[in-house]
RNA sequence: UGCCCGAUGGUGUAACGGUAGCACAGCAGACUCUGAAUCUGUUUGUCAUGGUUCAAAUCCAUGUCGGGCAACCA
């Protein structure tokens, strides 16, 4: 079984998680409301999807399968100088990775692997456009962006309000033509100048941009603004629920007044909003990540230190425990930050149950084992899994010269030290209780090589194995360990609030949020693969780096283990 | 300033007029050939003031605080 129990986002047997939007589509759903329920994740391609948009995704996608319905991708691609193929494809690739094997049974696609886009629907738009002019709901607007600004925070009415049906037909169709430049004049809905909502003075429905788009290429000219696209691409593909966050909240009366105004005969969808996603330790903003990743301050988009779900997966944190930690948060309209630490305990609740547990020396001194034959390799036995019975085991050579974590070593141990101290013992995990002789340094002082003993009837299953000693740790046979490139990822900001009382989040960087070391790994590491999950015993979790080659392997540490240790030394 | 939304332990969330619960974090302990995991125990909370009611976190009013919107962005 590779599906771990604890995995409450995956697991049928799990209670289904429950919110205010749930509760509403389980309404609709009782009084049979709609034939299906249909919801839709409608990314806007100018960037990579974060860990914000993984909420985002799961609440759509979760919805779509609790209750049977679809969930359609669909690019919101109205802005054609932000947007770029890149991002149609990353975003495809990350909604993808997330919802494999969970919810892509209900993901909605135009054809086999296609997406929605709305700009496929800027056709059928631009009737609508034509639609409420007919009805003397739109007009064409010649006021500069200053103006029209001006105008709407006075609630006075422009004075190409009243133009004739017929003027505004035919100026919209000179502006699909190509006849004016960007900004002469805009489309805007008449509706009502001093409404208290400043989404219903009049608002703007059609820009002429002259650009070419990425994926209508140089057809228009003149492109939908988001309230207009929206409602009418939701329309368009039957989506029942069009849930959005709360800054959208004011934007509803529009969203219902252009679907009402234009009398359609299918049903309609409806707006809810919930509370946008803020971690603790993180930056979410689209723009500023961009930010760090054009400025180099990351190495790109999927930095293992960003929140990008591409930096995440590669970190090596897996799906299920990014769809576990969504299904904790929940959703609300309360605006709060989530500690990222509901994160990093979703993270190592799955590894801990998938994680193959191997033997690494982060930072190594040399232990020579005195009464230990010279040129004799022994083989032994080492768990894969603990917490997986049918994980098997494995074999680790042990020789007379090995590597131990140097912080396994105190010359002057402090209180409850547990670990190998002078005259101090220690088991060798797997293998023989050691005993500190001497402890060798260089004329700097430096501790070169520890000297140890081996009780040799010890060894694990021996004479004398059942002995306690108070501490375990790990180790690696000094001639047959591999090197392995090691990055050792930690928070990318040093303050909870990166951009707390208005902070620049560029002044908070933690300069040690990625230090590279080399290694000392068992060899069986040789063959670690890309899909596999890693536990560095005592350690953190691993996986392979894509950067990795035959023989060359690098290892991203997804995330610590808990250390109590680390807790009580800082104590003293 | 106008309009909209929100407020439950340190953090996030549940309780739908009837015993304030869960998770994370914290603390204490047990266990441990991972100071992990696991197990046990435990500290801490309904923004304020009125009102309705036998009974209010929940309904109403006012206030306070926080967030959002006021782009030819989404």
């Amino acid at each position: 079984m590779s599906t771990p129990n604890t995995d409450t986002a995956n697991n049928a047997a799990a209670p289904a998680p429950s919110d205010f939007i749930r509760e509403i589509v389980a309404q609709h759903v009782a009084e049979a409301r709609y034939p299906q329920i249909h919801t839709r994740f409608p990314p806007e391609p100018n960037g990579y999807l974060h860990i914000g948009h993984a909420k985002s995704i799961c609440l759509n996608f979760g919805i779509a399968r609790e209750f049977g319905g679809v969930c359609n991708l669909r690019m919101d691609d109205t802005n054609p100088t932000k947007e770029d193929i890149e991002y149609v494809e990353s975003i495809q690739a990350d909604v993808s990775w997330l919802i494999a094997g969970w919810a892509d049974k209900h993901l909605g696609l135009k054809a086999a692997s296609e997406p929605f886009f709305a700009s496929d629907y800027f056709d059928q738009i631009y009737e609508f456009a034509i639609m409420l002019i007919k009805k003397g709901k739109a007009f064409v607007c010649d006021m500069t962006p200053d103006q029209t600004d001006d105008y709407r925070r006075n609630a006075k009415e422009s004075p190409f309000r009243n133009r004739s049906v017929e003027e505004n037909l035919d100026l919209f169709t000179r502006m699909k033509a190509g006849e004016f430049p960007d900004g002469k004049c805009v489309l805007r809905a008449r509706i009502d100048v001093a409404a208290p909502n400043i989404w219903l003075r009049d608002p703007l429905l059609y820009r002429i941009r002259h650009a070419e788009h990425h994926h209508t290429g140089a057809k228009w000219c003149i492109y939908p603004m988001y309230d207009f696209a929206h409602c009418l691409s939701d329309y368009l593909e039957g989506i029942t629920h069009s849930i959005c966050t709360l800054e959208f909240e004011v934007h509803r009366p529009l969203y219902d007044w252009i679907l009402a105004s234009l009398d359609l005969p299918r049903t309609l969808p409806h707006q809810y909003e919930f509370a946008r996603l803020s971690l603790s330790y993180t930056i979410m903003s689209k723009r500023k990540l961009m930010e760090l990743v054009t400025e180099k301050l990351v190495t790109g988009w999927d930095d293992p230190r960003l929140p990008t779900i591409s930096g995440i997966r590669r970190r090596g944190v897996t799906p299920e425990a990014l769809r576990a930690f969504a299904y904790h948060i929940g959703i609300t309209k309360y605006n709060g930050v989530t500690d990222v630490a509901v994160l990093e305990h979703a993270i190592r609740e799955d590894l801990n149950a998938r994680a193959q547990r191997r033997l690494a020396v982060l930072r190594p001194i040399k232990v020579v084992l005195t009464n230990y034959p010279e040129g004799q390799t022994e083989q032994l036995s080492a768990i894969n899994n603990p917490q997986d019975e049918a994980g098997g085991t494995r074999q680790i050579p042990f020789t007379r010269e090995l590597w131990i974590e140097r912080e396994d070593f105190a010359e002057v141990p402090p209180p409850k030290f547990f670990r190998l101290k002078p005259g101090g013992e220690v088991r060798l995990k797997y293998a023989y209780i050691i005993k500190c002789e001497e402890v060798v340094k260089d004329a700097a002082g430096n501790i070169t090589e520890l000297r140890c003993t081996a009780d040799l009837d010890s060894k694990t299953g021996g004479a004398t194995s059942a002995r306690k000693v108070k501490g375990t740790i790990h180790w690696a046979s000094a001639a047959h360990a591999i090197d392995a490139e090691v990055r050792l990822y930690d928070r990318l900001f040093t303050e909870a609030e990166p951009e707390k009382d208005g902070r620049d989040f560029k002044t908070v960087l933690n300069p040690h949020s990625l230090e590279v070391i080399t290694a000392k790994c068992e060899p069986s590491l040789r063959d670690a693969t890309p899909d596999a999950r890693y536990q560095f015993e005592r350690l953190a979790y691993f996986a392979l780096d894509k950067d990795s080659a035959p023989g060359k392997p690098i290892f991203n540490r997804t995330i610590t283990l808990k250390d109590a240790w680390a807790k009580e030394a800082q104590k003293a």
